[in-house]
DNA sequence: CATGAATGAGGTTTCATTCAT
DNA sequence: AATGAATGAAACCTCATTCAT
C-alpha cells in the first residue's frame, strides 16, 4: 500500500550482506563506501541513508554478528553429560566458522578495529559482552555437571572455561593462515583429550544418592 | 673525510619501538608515518632512510616480533615431564604477552594486516612458519614423552599442538577486550585440568613395574 | 532518481583548457594538480572524477592537440601547384601557432616529457604517428607534382618532407626565445626562396610544348 | 704543492659530465641531485661545493652547451660560395647533434626548462643570445654572397636565416622520436634542392665586369 | 675539502561525506 | 527515497638543501 514497494528492513540486510563481503575481502580501512555500494547494488548515498557513517555501518555488521553468535547458545545442556555438552557447543561455533567463509577475515577484523584506541570502547564493550556470555555458559554448564557428578570439583571453572572458549578465536587464527585447516575437525579430535581430565573418575565421583 | 657518527642499527631500534607503540595504539592503517616519526624523534624523511614504506615498516617489526617469539623455543624439554614441559613453554609465551603491553593490540593488527588480500602472501607465509615452527615443537615434546611413557599413546598430536597453541591465541582477545586478564595465570590454573586426560594414568602405564 | 544534471563532456572541456594553461606556463612536472584544479574552478579531487592521473590529464591533453593538428590537414593539394600547396599547410600550421599563444610553450613541453624515459612509449608513439602522417602527406603533394610535372624530377622527397617539417617545429623554438617573432611571416617570407629550387624549370620541363 | 691534490677544474667537469647523462636520461625535474652524484663518483654534498644549486648545476650546464656551439661558428665563409658556406655550417652542427648522443634530449631539456615561467628570463636570454649569433652568422654569409654576386638580390635574408637555423631544430625533434634518423644525411640530401633557389642565376647575375 | 644523515615543504592521490537534483 | 558529482582533509613519499663530523 505503501507508494514506493521499497522494504527499508530488506535493503538493510542487503547493504549489510555486501559490507560483510567486502568489508572481509579488503579489511575495514582498505574497504571504501564506493565498493560496499557498488557490491549492495546501490548508489553511494544511499548507505547513508541507512547508516550514519561507514563506522556505524561496520559496527552494525559487528552486532549482527555477535547477535547471531550468541542465538547459538542454548544448548541441550541438561540432558546430556556436561563435558560433552560444553564439547558440543564449541563444535557447533567451529561448525559455524567452517561453513561460513568471511566469518574469518571478518573476526579478524573486529579485533583489529576494536584495539585501534578510537574505537575501543564501543566495540571492546560489545565483545566483552559477548565473551562474558559464552564464559558464563560453560562456567553454568560444567558448575550443573559438578552438581550431577559428572564434572570434578575443585575446578578452577572461570579460567577452564576462558581457555576453552578461547581454543575457538585460536583456532580461527591458525585458519586464517591456513585455509585447509577445518576448526571442527581439529577440535573433534582434540577436545577428548584435553577434556578428558575434566571427568570426574571412579575414585573422586560423589558418595552418591 | 669522516662522516657524521651515526649508529645506523641503534637508530633503526629506536624507530621500530616508536613505530611499535603507534601501530599497537593506532592501527596499521590509521597509524601515520608523521606519528611514528614524531614517537621516534626524528623526522618523517629519515624513516625512509631506515624502510623503504610504511609497509616495510610494518612488516620489519612483524618479522622482529616473530623472530623474538621464535627465539621462546629450546625449553628443557628433556629434563622434565613432558606433558609439564609442553606446559612450561605456553606459560613462558604467555609471560611475555603479560609483561610487555602492547604484544596483544599489536598481534591483533598482525592478524588484520595479514588477512587483507594486498599483503596477505608476505604476512600469512611468515605467520605460517611461526605457528608452523611451535605446533612442530610442541608435537615433537608430546611425541618424545610418549617414548619415556609419561604421555598416552593413541593421541591426536597434531590437532592437539594446535589447539594448545591455539589456546594462546584466544586469551590473547580476551586479554584486549579486559585488560584485567592474565593470559599466564589463567592458563596456570586451567592447564592442569586440560592436560591431565593426556598423561599416561596407572592403567595404560608401560608394561614396567 | 533524477540525478544532478552535469555535462560531463564540458566539464571534460573546462579541465583540459585549464590544464593547458597550466602546463603551459610551468611545465609538466612543476604544475600542481591543485593549480589545475584552481584554474578550471573545481577541486583537486574532482580532476580525478575526469582523469585517472596527472600523466594521463597530460597525456589526454596531447591527444587532443595531436587530434587537431592532425585534422588540419587535406588541404586543397589537387586545385592548386603543388609546391604552393605544400606551402600552403605549412602557413596554416604555422598561422595556428602564431593565434594561439599556448601552443608553443606546450609544444616545448610535450617534447621534454616524451624525451623523459619513462613517459617515451606513450608520448614517443603518438608525436611519431603524427610526423609520419605530415611527412607523408606533404611527399605525396609533391609527388603528385611531379606527375603533373610541376616538381622536378630526382628530388629526395622523403628527407625534402622532413626538412620542410621541421622548420615549423625550429620556428616555434625561435618563437618561444621571441616572442616577438611570428612564425607565419617568416615563413611567408622564406618559404618562395626555399621552394623555388623545387619547381620544375623550363629546362627541366616536361618534353610538353 | 697544494696539500691536496684535488683539481677544482677537472672535478667541476666531471661533475658536468655526469650531470649531462643525468639530465638528458632522466629530465630536469625528474633526475635528482643523489643520481648525479652517483655518476660523478662523489657524495651529494660535494655538488654543492661546485654548484649553489640544482638550477645552477643545470644553467652551467646550458651555458657551456652554448658555449660549445657558439664556437662551432667562424667557418671558412670567405673561400667558397656562400650559400654552400652556409650549408656546410649546417651540416657541421647536425654532424655534432648525431654524433653526441645526448645532445638531442638535453636540448629538448632546454627547451621544455626555459619555457617554465620561472627560468624563463635566465635561459631564454642566453638561449636568444646563441640563436642571434648564428642567425647573424647566417645573414653575414648571405649578405656578402650577395655582394660577391653569388647570391641572389632581393632576398629576405633575416627570415631565410631563421628558416635554416630552425631546419636543425627541427630534425632535432624529429630525431628524438625516430632515433634511425640521421640529422646531418637528411640535410645533405635536402639543403642542395633547398638552397639552390637562392644561388643567382644566369638571368639575374650582376652586371659585373 | 668531502661526506651523507637529516630535514620538512610540497606533490600526487584517495575517499568519507555532503547535497542539489 | 535515491543518486552520484563534488569536495577537501589527510596520507604517503620524494628530494633539494643543510651541516656536524
Amino acid at each position: 500500500m505503501s507508494p514506493k514497494r521499497i522494504d527499508r528492513t530488506e535493503r538493510r540486510r542487503v547493504i549489510l550482506r555486501a559490507a560483510t563481503e567486502v568489508f572481509a575481502a579488503r579489511g575495514y580501512r582498505a574497504a571504501t563506501m564506493e565498493e560496499i555500494a557498488a557490491a549492495a547494488g546501490v548508489a553511494k548515498g544511499t548507505l547513508y541513508l541507512y547508516f550514519p557513517s561507514k563506522e556505524a555501518l561496520f559496527f552494525a555488521l559487528f552486532e549482527r554478528f555477535a547477535d547471531d553468535a550468541m542465538a547459538e547458545g542454548g544448548a541441550d545442556s541438561e540432558t546430556t553429560n556436561a563435558v560433552d555438552a560444553v564439547a558440543a557447543l564449541l563444535l557447533q561455533i567451529a561448525a559455524r566458522i567452517d561453513a561460513d567463509t568471511v566469518l574469518v577475515p571478518l573476526t579478524l577484523e573486529f579485533w583489529s578495529v576494536a584495539g585501534v584506541a578510537e574505537t575501543r570502547d564501543r566495540f571492546g564493550a560489545r565483545y566483552g559482552q559477548m565473551l562474558d556470555m559464552f564464559r558464563g555458559q560453560i562456567t553454568a554448564m560444567l558448575r550443573a555437571g559438578q552438581r550431577r557428578g559428572e564434572v570434578k570439583e575443585k575446578l578452577p571453572l572461570q579460567p577452564l572455561a576462558s581457555t576453552l572458549l578461547g581454543v575457538i578465536d585460536g583456532l580461527i587464527v591458525q585458519r586464517w593462515v591456513d585455509t585447509e585447516l577445518s576448526v571442527a575437525d581439529t577440535l573433534r579430535e582434540a577436545l577428548p583429550a584435553l577434556m578428558a581430565g575434566m571427568r570426574s573418575g571412579p575414585g573422586d565421583a560423589r558418595p552418591a544418592a
